[in-house]
DNA sequence: TGAATTATTTATCGCATGGTCAATAATGGA
DNA sequence: TCCATTATTGACCATGCGATAAATAATTCA
């Protein structure tokens, strides 16, 4: 008895779309390793073997909501650093990423890099996702240097750098319950050190 | 049928020393979510029912190994950064931590994270391990003020910070396959920046 | 040698996982 | 109204997991 009155009957694509949906909202809960057949049909108010009907597999489906949770989570970042100086948008940049309020999304990122070993799909997502964010902070260097405001002779590298250090700490802050004060307020220093930046010119901007 | 051929009988404490070491080796090798009661068995050469009768159950074998293997590696570093000036002490334990040369050990640290939330003892391990890594760093950073080489007003918290860096610079390696570039070289201008050094002072110490 | 001890295995149990397939019931069109 | 389509379910299967109890075989000691 795996249910005890049945669901109101749908058309295909939109019950497709309410199952990845309970897909997304549950691995923000409880993180993607949570995600298994009947955990997700649970969510969606259906039977695990619609799930299974629904999807190609439960690998893919990971790899789709590792996908769609940080691609929202990228495009909400990418408006919030649209506007003003290089280095203001730099600013806004490591503040919006390390003010704490993404704790369920740096889990998935986490799971996602343990669970990615053996899954290929949700290696490659996390690869293509990984790259997204690189250009987004690329770029914006690319912008600074040319503003004058930052000094490197490898935007990429440093975007790489800047993303490591940002995922690092995040990932540390899922651990230690307490992080120790706001995250932003010290790697404002190793950004302006890594930019050759005025010693606080980041940090106040 | 499990085995073969009965195993030589040990002494109590010989065989679970063996468990224990051949925890670890799989650990190193697949991870530490490659940790089950009968993979163990299988690398020890036992059954899984001699593995679950000497181990207080999985969920401490894994946070056991984890703090063998990781404590194993903070006393390897410990010892390479015992001797020379502060900035050079420095120098040496973030380009012997970013050398690439502990892929294995941060994919321990990252599948611990991701298991940590569903294993108390594990997540008990975990933020010990980080603490004798948060002390060393931090004893380190202190020498470095005395010594009028590094200035900062709070050692613990760039510590924190170091730390998560290396942690995120590492674990991203473990990802995208090929790192652009040995991964300590530009991280040098980050911690120049946090601990207000001359540009170039640790990079070329 | 014989008996007591104990290291080890065999044979399970209960549970959760991903996945499949035939049966069922709701929908929509003629 | 009846039929064809199809969304949905229920009942499975095979596998792997942690764990336990009883049986077995090697060691130790009197």
């Amino acid at each position: 008895m795996e249910h005890s009155e049945r669901t109101q009957r749908k058309q295909a694509g939109t019950r497709a779309a309410e199952i990845r949906a309970a897909a997304c909202d549950l691995a923000i809960d409880e993180g993607l390793s949570a995600l298994t057949l009947r955990s997700v049909a649970a969510r969606a108010g259906v039977t695990s073997a619609l799930v299974a009907h629904y999807v190609d597999g439960m690998d893919a489906l990971i790899a789709e909501t590792f996908s769609h949770i940080t691609g929202r989570e990228i495009e909400d970042v990418a408006l919030r650093v649209a506007e003003g100086s290089p280095t203001r948008r730099l600013h806004t940049l490591c503040f919006t990423l390390l003010d704490g309020s993404r704790d369920e999304v740096t889990l998935v990122w986490v799971e996602g890099w343990a669970m990615g070993r053996r899954n290929p799909a949700l290696a490659e997502a996390i690869r293509r996702q990984m790259d997204v964010w690189e250009h987004l902070f690329a770029d914006l260097i690319e912008d600074g240097v040319a503003a004058g405001e930052f000094v490197t002779d490898d935007p990429a590298a440093v975007a790489w750098q800047l993303l490591g250090i940002i995922d690092g700490l995040n990932a540390q802050a899922l651990v230690t319950q307490a992080a120790p004060g706001p995250r932003g307020a010290l790697i404002a220093g190793a950004v302006e050190g890594m930019l050759r930046m005025r010693p606080g010119s980041l940090a106040l901007a």
